[in-house]
DNA sequence: CAATAAACATACAATCTGTATGTTTCTATC
DNA sequence: GATAGAAACATACAGATTGTATGTTTATTG
């Protein structure tokens, strides 16, 4: 074969990520044994462990990649903005797009915040959503508000956002919670 | 002693949940081991499994009991109502009161709906809060509305509120976030 | 081409869950 | 109030799972 070192690692690495994200999206965290993932993977428990402290490592890796799908998914798209209204709702929109892909909500919302407890799950958000999010709620309702304020309306805000996704992804009609979400932030424009 | 079979079914199931409530509040419930439970509840894993079916249905029964205490708290405040708008602030500043209790929002909504799933945790919550929830959207946005777009944005405000009681237990500014509130709903009344 | 390290495999110890089986305590009925 | 039966509880066990320790193979480096 000669495979180099990094080859190898990186395809072991992929595979087991991949293996283990489609076991965590049909069985959840807890009902997935890591003798499960390898056979799935192809690999050993022993490659497991080598490349990752513990199963929990395992399941932060796939959601890293998980959430950096969504980020790229939503920078394609985001970039045309007319006013910030539109700006809001057109990432929104991207925001449902990319959470739409089956078993992300789960993974993102459901698992995440429960395996890695708030804080964790929460920096992921912070690092990928959030920023952008307050920016456009910034714009949208004028520079005069103050931080704690922002900060308070981006939280909840972002709540709303998941919680849309999830009901979509669960089936729900896409266009009433789109509608909702519209409903909410234009509430904010005239307050 | 002579103790009848009720009583000792009650007191047992009682100090069961008790004891699971502690635990779980404090590890989780997947890092919480029945023999711990019961160790703290002062009875043997053959009592548990008596009276439970599985760790999973202690569980339920913990956060049945929590679920029951939060509508309790609410109905004993939510009576005197004023306007719409009024009975919907005071109805969250109730709920934040309940949710304020250590340990609430980490049961109720980190680690019910990752044990329990989707369904079966959001079914705790309708059968408590959201109809009350719901009919208070009604009154304040008008009887227009027509239902998807009324469930929509009950689910919304829901998780805002959700959102909202575990970003106050964190620590964050409550006001902020109740004001925050306030704006979302205000601007709803307008839309 | 050694020698070392990285990648992987296997074996093991500790723990946990749920069940099966045994014992004690109550309840019902004669 | 003695006895049969059931409910409540206790103990013992089987299977499975996690993380570690210990081998073995494959690549890298001087």
């Amino acid at each position: 074969m000669a495979r180099s070192n990094k080859e190898r690692t990186e395809a072991t690495r992929l595979a087991l990520i991949e293996a283990a994200r489609r076991l965590f999206v049909d069985r959840g965290y807890a009902d997935t044994a890591t003798p499960d993932i390898v056979a799935e993977a192809g690999v050993t428990r022993g490659a497991l462990y080598h490349h990752f402290e513990d199963k929990k490592a395992l399941f932060r890796a796939t959601l890293e990649r998980e959430a950096e799908a969504v980020a790229a998914h939503i920078d394609t798209v985001s970039l045309p903005a007319g006013s910030p209204r539109e700006a809001l709702l057109l990432g929104a929109a991207a925001y449902f797009d990319a959470m739409a892909v089956p078993g992300r909500t789960r993974l993102l919302l459901l698992e995440a915040p429960a395996v890695l407890g708030f804080e964790s799950a929460g920096a992921i958000d912070r690092d990928n959503a959030e920023g952008t999010l307050k920016a456009g709620l910034s714009d949208l309702i004028g520079k005069g508000a103050d931080a704690a304020r922002l900060q308070a309306l981006t939280d909840l805000i972002s709540a709303a956002f998941d919680r849309a996704a999830i009901a979509i992804e669960t089936g729900a009609d896409r266009k009433a919670y789109e509608d909702a979400v519209a409903s909410l932030l234009d509430g904010l424009v005239r307050a």
